[in-house]
DNA sequence: ATGACTGATGGTATCAGA
């Protein structure tokens, strides 16, 4: 076959796609809004969080009805994870593997897809406070935040060397620097912000992977995540915690990356809002 | 100075979130 030929193949299918995160703390509650602003938004794909919902009791009938396809990875009460897309997807994959000494996980936290050349994966990592346990050690929340960044470190590895384009994104619940924040003092020593996770999510970096909306806003300040106490979504004491991060492949094909702060400002809002990139598919 | 929030759960107090 002509070179030219299997070069038109290749570009021809791609198409500039918008991909979002948001951690939407209990679906039955806030699905009307996220339907809403899908549409408001353009959003063709939506990992979403803190879905709170057993896959049987997801409002599956407000996705479909708004054309998307929904596949949920759910659990009672807490956590679980969910994508909703107006686009076909070629697999869908729930729970991330684990290693030889990984802990127990019953946790809902991890779905991956592949669509196109891409592998994308919305993702839930354990908040991981308190810090300290009662004896002084290490309290065993945080060990299960490093032990479950351990095998998305794995996985990322294992996605990164398909050398195929990927893109992680989700609910980091970390801060990675002194600037996502509005007062790192606040922070200082918080499982959000502890060195055993920055060194973590340091080593998930020198993987390749780069934090999207910081590569594109070097300079700039915003959150996406406001706390319902003390308020402060009002005096914008927020922290950025949901992130994009892409390898090489992907972060060459990404047009646009941003955070849409609006969804906070609605009634009954989430305390998380939408993160978002634009990238060839 | 004080208290200050939201959601799920056979629940009217507790856990979890961050």
């Amino acid at each position: 076959m002509p070179l030219h030929h299997v070069v038109v193949e290749r570009l021809l299918p791609s198409k500039p796609l918008k991909i979002a995160s948001w951690n939407v703390n209990s679906i039955k509650v806030r699905g009307p809004q996220v339907i809403d602003w899908l549409q408001a938004s353009g959003t063709d794909i939506l990992f979403m969080q803190e879905i709170k919902s057993m896959d049987e009791n997801f409002p599956r009938e407000l996705f479909t009805d708004a054309g998307y396809d929904i596949h949920t990875h759910g659990q009672k009460t807490y956590n679980g994870v969910a994508v909703a897309s107006r686009v076909p997807f070629d697999d869908v994959r729930r729970g991330l593997p684990m290693l030889e000494d990984s802990m127990d996980d019953e946790q809902a936290r991890y779905i991956e897809v592949d669509i196109g050349d891409f592998t994308m994966a919305g993702l839930y990592l354990p908040n991981g406070n308190p810090v300290v346990a009662e004896d002084g050690g290490m309290h065993p929340k945080l060990v299960y935040k490093l032990d479950w960044f351990k095998r998305l470190q794995h996985r990322a590895q294992v996605l990164n060397q398909s050398q195929r384009p990927v893109l992680l994104t989700g609910d980091f619940n970390i801060i990675p620097k002194a600037e996502d924040c509005w007062d790192v003092d606040k922070w200082r020593g918080d499982a959000l912000h502890h060195p055993e996770t920055l060194a973590a999510f340091q080593r998930l970096k020198w993987l390749g992977y780069t934090d999207a909306w910081r590569a594109f806003h070097p300079n700039a300040i915003a959150y996406s995540f406001w706390d319902y106490q003390g308020g402060a979504w009002q005096k914008d004491h927020g922290i950025r915690i949901d992130h994009v991060l892409t390898n090489a492949e992907a972060s060459d094909r990404l047009l646009e990356v941003g955070i849409d702060k609006t969804p906070r400002g609605n009634d009954r809002a989430s305390d998380h809002t939408p993160v978002w990139c634009r990238v060839t598919v």
